[in-house]
RNA sequence: GGGCGCGUAGCACAGCGGUAGUGCACUACCUUGACAUGGUAGGGGUCACAGGUUCAAUCCCUGUCGCGCCCA
């Protein structure tokens, strides 16, 4: 006997403890065709959060349900190293110990985040467990794994040895904080109120002229090397080609003609700072001007790289010297004050400027002149756009795929070396005369260097790790065993789908078709769906400093994995981000309960599984109407999964649990159950017990825990087997004659419900139902239906009516005939009146918009046929209901 | 500035050429032997606005306004 409710908080962890252990996640136990979700691996120090909750839900119904539909299901878990955060993480702990990865060096270092990942690192892969995903842990990678490190070797290797990747003395975003370089994608622009200051600089030989330019870092005017102004703004043309001496260095340096310079903004004539300005950066290699850095890796002022003389009222080189050490913001309040007291500031403006920040480090990003090595991005991307562009990978929703075109052609290099200590080293080694070779081991740079020098040499690895991101874009074939040519890459590769959020698109969806499409030549996946964020009710981001997030796990200790599941599949519509609160999870677990119960009351009529049942044996019209919408309901809810409509899939199986089965058949079912036994109890008891049995696998791949509980529970199958009982397939085609009557019953139910309650007639009170005008249908229909609508609609019994109606009725039109409720004393006859004119006001306002329709010549010609017969038709059907709501209101009279 | 998306009942969302739907909330009634985490019935929408295409527009096109996001 099953309990009252499902008790989610003791029932889930033995449900999945017992999935996992009898191996019912893992790959390769199964006939069918594989089918392949590699997750986007989650970042090892992280915790689950919201967009987690979802990102798993997602790929977790999808792989229940190709479980199920009999796919070799591989679920590929796994995080990566996260680089600067899980650095972060172990530096902060050695700060509390009052040390410093410095002091400790880098061996023990690595040691000590090795030592992290073991205690701390596998927080997000317990508690994905509680959400119940069906990943197949025994194959759980991480980005450091030795395997995956091979990976990496063998892709830096290749890539050099091709020329894409290489080492190169550029400007780079520089992150002051973690003294790292970062690539593009890890740089945020944040907005920032600042000011746009208009400096003097004095043209060399003329005589007290000035040129002014305008910017918005003073700071950076030590290490200018030019000015630049448009070589078409007539203001500035007789200076082009002429010098100014820089205040508080005396330098001199030319001024350039180049289009960079926008006549409309500012003063017009910009200063130039190769060293630290991307902008600039080029108009110095365009001019090649020198690139002499003011700013180290600290981003403080530092006076190494640059000349200072003394000029009498335009530098002083004691004040400049006092600024070495100085960092950017104090460096920039002194210089300001010191161009202010020397005359040369000519105008201060606030200003709101587009400053870079570093997405972890949230510091100002310097960039900086740096030796570091690239990756050609732009090269690898071509046959990423082309394999979209050919459809032999599609987004979903397609409009996803304008974003990644756009971002994959504004592509630059993309730098992936980290000065981190966690992560991949850089496979390239260096001899004392600074000579690169790079190889997949010491060993083999050592030959290398050997045959390169003639003679042994020694050699020093490159002190620098890879951009994590390098080796999550090998993860879909890194994980199977890349470069080993291993079975599982050969079944796995490419995946089916990769599910994720919009955000990521360029960090895993990009490098992964990248990196697949070079190495083995084939896509990584051929349909990315790309799901929204999880906001709260209000619609806001949730945040750590909002404070307003959702715990997941506080959500399921709450309500239970099932209902959170359940709420996330009926808010994820396409693309659309999810406004999720814990009255939504609260509703959802309605849903479960109902479904519990609707259950539980069969278990208590007797309904239990019938081996070898066929539903095409069920005779009665109840039957064979709910084996219909069945049907109908497997179609649905395998089109809307087909489709990643997750919200249509979780509508399809609500409206068929509740408004169906439980609302109407369980109702409609009861006074047989209740009855005697017989043939016609035993049908009905086979068919509930086959159409909960589908019911319960087509929630599975939704709410996995209370579908297995019932499962296991009423009989289904074996413990634990749900998780791999086949999908169902509809049943043959429909029955038409069973759905009419159903839907007949329904609708004489409804219609005396509406009478009643309209009435106000107290549900205490039962009455006859007398038949005017009914076909021998409806009149067999209504005797066979009595009982239902004895106790659906306070019937007390059905006859025909007598020539003369009783006074004091209510009447009712349904199709052909007229039901007539004797209440005498009961309802109110001017309110039953005016009821029925209402409706036939109603139904004569139907007929009037109908027949204006019809009316129209170019109507009846040009729409299409059946539109215009369902219209004729629907104005027969308006005249006919007019005409007997009329006859009703006579007999009122 | 460029691009994308969204404006449908109080709220959250479906629908997307041919009679406006679902859930929650709301109102009234109901402790009927699965379920009050329930049942029955009801009210509530010029489908943002303005043009256009069409026999017909919430749906397609153009523009306007408002909101959000991404890139510069």
């Amino acid at each position: 006997m099953l309990d009252k409710s499902f008790d989610h908080a003791c029932e889930e962890q033995s449900l999945y403890e017992g999935w996992e252990r009898q191996g019912s996640f893992a790959a390769g136990h199964a006939e069918g065709a594989p089918f392949t979700i590699m997750i986007p691996p989650p970042n090892v120090t992280g915790s689950l959060h919201m967009g987690h909750a979802l990102n798993f839900i997602l790929q977790d119904t999808l792989a229940r349900w190709q479980r199920m539909r009999g796919r070799d299901a591989l679920w590929q878990p796994g995080t990566d190293h996260a680089g600067i955060a899980t650095q972060m993480v172990v530096e902060r702990e050695l700060g509390r110990e009052n040390t410093t990865r410095q002091q400790i060096g880098r061996e023990a270092f690595l040691a000590r985040v090795w030592q992290w990942k073991a205690a701390s690192g596998g927080t997000i892969t317990t508690q994905m467990r509680r959400l119940g995903a069906s990943v197949d842990w025994a194959r759980e990678r991480f980005t450091m794994d030795d395997g995956l490190n091979a990976a990496v070797r063998e892709v830096f290797v290749t890539l050099h040895g091709q020329g894409l990747i290489t080492r190169a003395r550029r400007l780079v975003n520089w992150d002051p904080k973690f003294q790292s370089a970062l690539s593009d994608l890890e740089v945020e622009t944040r907005e920032l109120r600042g000011s746009i200051w208009h400096i003097r600089y004095r043209v060399e030989g003329e005589d007290g002229a000035t040129l002014t330019v305008a910017t918005t870092r003073p700071e950076t005017m030590l290490g200018d090397t030019a000015v630049a102004v448009h070589p078409e703004d007539a203001r500035y043309t007789h200076l082009v080609g002429r010098h100014v001496i820089l205040p508080l260095t005396g330098r001199r340096v030319p001024i350039v003609a180049d289009t960079y310079s926008d006549p409309e903004r500012g003063t017009g004539a910009v200063k130039i700072t190769p060293a630290h300005d991307f902008n600039d950066f080029e108009v110095g290699q365009r001019h090649a001007l020198p690139m002499p850095s003011v700013l180290d890796r600290q981003a403080q002022v530092t006076l190494a790289e640059i000349e200072l003389h003394d000029v009498p009222d335009l530098a002083d080189t004691c004040f400049t010297r006092t600024l070495e050490g100085l960092g950017r913001e104090a460096a920039r309040a002194a210089i300001v004050a010191e161009l202010d007291r020397l005359g040369l500031l000519e105008a201060t403006m606030p200003h709101t400027n587009q400053v870079p920040h570093g997405d972890r480090s949230g510091v100002i990003i310097e960039p900086l002149l740096t030796l570091q090595w690239y990756c050609d991005a732009q090269a690898l991307a071509g046959p990423a756009v082309a394999a979209v562009q050919d459809g032999r990978v599609a987004f979903v929703p397609k409009q996803w795929e304008n974003t990644f075109f756009a971002w994959m052609r504004e592509l630059k290099p993309w730098c992936i070396s980290r000065q981190l200590w966690w992560g991949h080293r850089i496979p390239a080694w260096y001899a004392p005369d600074g000579q690169v070779f790079v190889a997949r081991t010491a060993a083999e740079a050592h030959a290398q260097a050997a045959a390169h020098f003639g003679a042994p040499t020694a050699l020093t690895q490159d002190e620098d790790v890879l951009d994590t991101w390098f080796s999550s874009g090998l993860w879909p074939f890194s994980t199977l065993g890349w470069p080993e040519r291993t079975d599982m890459l050969a079944r796995h590769y490419p995946s089916d789908v990769l599910v994720t959020g919009f955000d990521i698109i360029f960090f895993w969806v990009a490098r992964m078709m990248m990196m697949g499409l070079h190495f083995m030549g084939d896509v990584p996946f051929r349909t990315v769906v790309i799901h929204g964020l999880v906001r709260d009710e209000r619609g806001q981001k949730m945040s750590k400093s909002k404070g307003n997030g959702i715990d997941p796990l506080s959500l399921i200790d709450e309500y239970g994995a099932d209902a959170l599941r359940f709420a996330v599949c009926q808010l994820t519509g396409p693309g659309r981000d999810i406004k999720l609160g814990a009255a939504r999870v609260a509703d959802a677990r309605s849903f479960v309960t109902k479904l519990w119960n609707a259950a539980r009351f069969c278990e208590m009529n007797g309904v239990a599984p019938v081996p070898g049942f066929d539903p095409a044996s069920a005779t009665t019209p109840l039957c064979r109407w709910l084996l219909d919408a069945t049907s109908t309901a497997i179609t649905e809810a395998d089109a809307a999964l087909a489709a990643y409509r997750f919200d249509e899939y979780a509508a399809a199986c609500y409206r068929f649990t509740w408004n169906i089965f439980c609302d109407w058949f369980v109702e409609l079912a009861k006074p047989v159950l209740l009855g005697p036994e017989g043939a016609e109890k035993d049908e009905l008891r086979a068919t509930a017990a086959h159409v909960l049995g589908v019911l319960l696998r087509l929630l599975h791949p939704a709410t996995p825990f209370v579908t297995e509980a019932l499962w296991d529970g009423l009989g289904y199958g074996g413990k634990l087997s749900l998780i791999r009982a086949p999908w169902p397939t509809p049943a043959a085609p429909g029955d038409a004659a069973a759905r009419e009557e159903i839907d007949w019953v329904i609708r004489f139910i409804t219609a005396i419900r509406v009478v009643r309650a309209e009435m106000n007639v107290p549900p205490s009170v039962k009455a006859p139902i007398l038949l005017r005008d009914a076909a021998p249908e409806t009149q067999a229909r209504a005797a066979r239906w009595l009982d239902a609508a004895a106790r659906l609609a306070r019937v007390s019994e059905i006859a025909p009516a007598p020539e003369q109606a009783p006074s004091g009725s209510a009447q009712i039109v349904l199709d052909e005939a007229i039901l007539f409720l004797p209440l005498a004393g009961l309802i109110d006859l001017d309110a039953e009146r005016a009821r029925l004119a209402r409706e036939r006001d109603r139904a004569a306002g139907d007929r009037e918009k109908v027949l204006r329709k019809l009316d129209n010549a170019d109507f009846v010609s040009r729409a299409k046929p059946e539109v215009v017969e369902e219209n004729r038709e629907r104005a027969r059907e308006a005249e006919r209901e007019i005409e007997r709501l009329e006859g009703a209101l006579a007999r009122l009279r």
